[in-house]
DNA sequence: CCGGATTTCGCCCCGCCGGGCGATGTGCCG
DNA sequence: CGGCACATCGCCCGGCGGGGCGAAATCCGG
């Protein structure tokens, strides 16, 4: 499965690192790097002209930096959405966040190996992601911190029998009785049994409580809609 | 920097993935396995009494699972707490993030190559993170999910006055017009008027969907909470 | 100093919600 | 076959929630 291979585009400002990254990479058979850009407006313009696959992507840049530059890629819905792969000296939080909210597939310090940045490149652009592993560190740190718990409220939640959990999940989506009834093609007197048993079960008061006991249990949880 | 060889304690259940496992890391200079146990059980008795810097742990095992064993070990909070690198044939996604609440240090798939299998242990023994690739991937999809914007807090709260904000927060708790006009000390009618404009601006129906919508809109977060 | 925004509170109305009690049918298990 | 759990629906009712209408008091900016 030898494929094409991967066209990147090098996007740092000081020429020496530049250099030396795309020699490194130009020496593999299976890169090719296709540009280079001396800071984020270069990257963003050339992005568009040479639709690179991987972005090897300087954090601090002159004009525009990087993060500036990832938004601007990777924002434009029309465009064509490479990989990027954050690069940077030091890994500050923010950056990592920043740079993971706008949708970058890796962040690897300056301090890594040839190997290392080699690897990342060939795994960020085959679509997997890959973070310096202190960087790793403090995203699952995150992570167990908004999401503490496991078998905690989904304890109750096994009390609910099928058709229960059902009804809360539609509860919990902001829908009336009624509706309920009619999305399930039940009559209302069924629903309102069910949810009642749910509010018994779960110790809780009214839909409201309803509704938080489900967010805060991970039957539904926030995500991007209308 | 030649700090003591780092201690390790292998936990599956198979005896000739052990048996590899031991001899590809006793074969390095920097690590001793101190340890080899073939069940849950067995690796959290061997914990307590070996006390070893880092725990190679199998997720699928008898009697007690990778999982649960872990939990057992990482929720002593009086005992010895070593870092714990999950060994997994799939990568599931329940798995991953029960790994990561119980605050597990990585997590590496059985198809790495032993290099790959080295560093892991190299670096969670070190206190860093690292995670299969496609692991990282999911990882940083559900977190660029949970974290949407930057400056998040969606147009439409900003049409909603400092009070009405405040009332809309403890709705979004579980609370009852009485109860909020408790706490803030207010009239009840008060309450219902602040919120009958919350309802009005945000062109929501009811208090459930106010919830909804608090939620979505990061207004309140889902989290351990009193 | 006047007008708008905000906060506060009262009264009335009625619809939906939540709870109690009972009933029927179905499938499963010992 | 006799329970048991589950799903389905009905009736009744008290209360809280949501909406309309009005009205003070405060603050702030033009």
């Amino acid at each position: 499965m030898t494929a094409a291979a991967v066209r990147v585009l090098i996007a740092d400002d000081q020429a020496m690192v530049r250099g030396a990254l795309a020699a490194v990479l130009a020496a593999q058979s299976d890169i090719d790097v296709v540009g280079e850009a001396a800071d984020g407006e270069q990257a963003v313009r050339l992005t568009g002209r040479l639709h690179p696959d991987l972005v090897l992507m300087d954090v601090r840049m002159p004009v525009l930096d990087g993060l500036q530059a990832t938004a601007r890629i990777l924002g434009d819905p029309r465009g064509h959405r490479p990989r990027v792969l954050m690069l940077t000296t030091f890994d500050l939080d923010d950056y990592v966040y920043e740079a993971l909210r706008l949708g970058a597939g890796g962040f690897i310090l300056k301090d890594a190996t040839t190997d290392d940045l080699l690897s990342a490149v060939r795994i960020v652009a085959s679509g997997d992601a890959l973070l310096a592993p202190s960087v790793t560190r403090r995203l699952i740190e995150d992570f167990a911190r908004t999401r503490p718990a496991g078998p905690r409220p989904s304890a109750r939640l096994n009390a609910l029998t099928e058709r229960e959990r059902e009804v809360l999940t539609l509860v919990a989506r902001g829908l009336s009785n009624r509706e309920i009834a009619a999305r399930l093609v039940l009559a209302e007197q069924t629903v309102k049994t069910h949810f009642g048993r749910v509010l018994s079960k779960l110790d809780l008061r009214d839909r409201a409580q309803a509704v938080v006991f489900a967010y805060e249990s991970a039957l539904v949880a926030p995500g991007p809609r209308a």
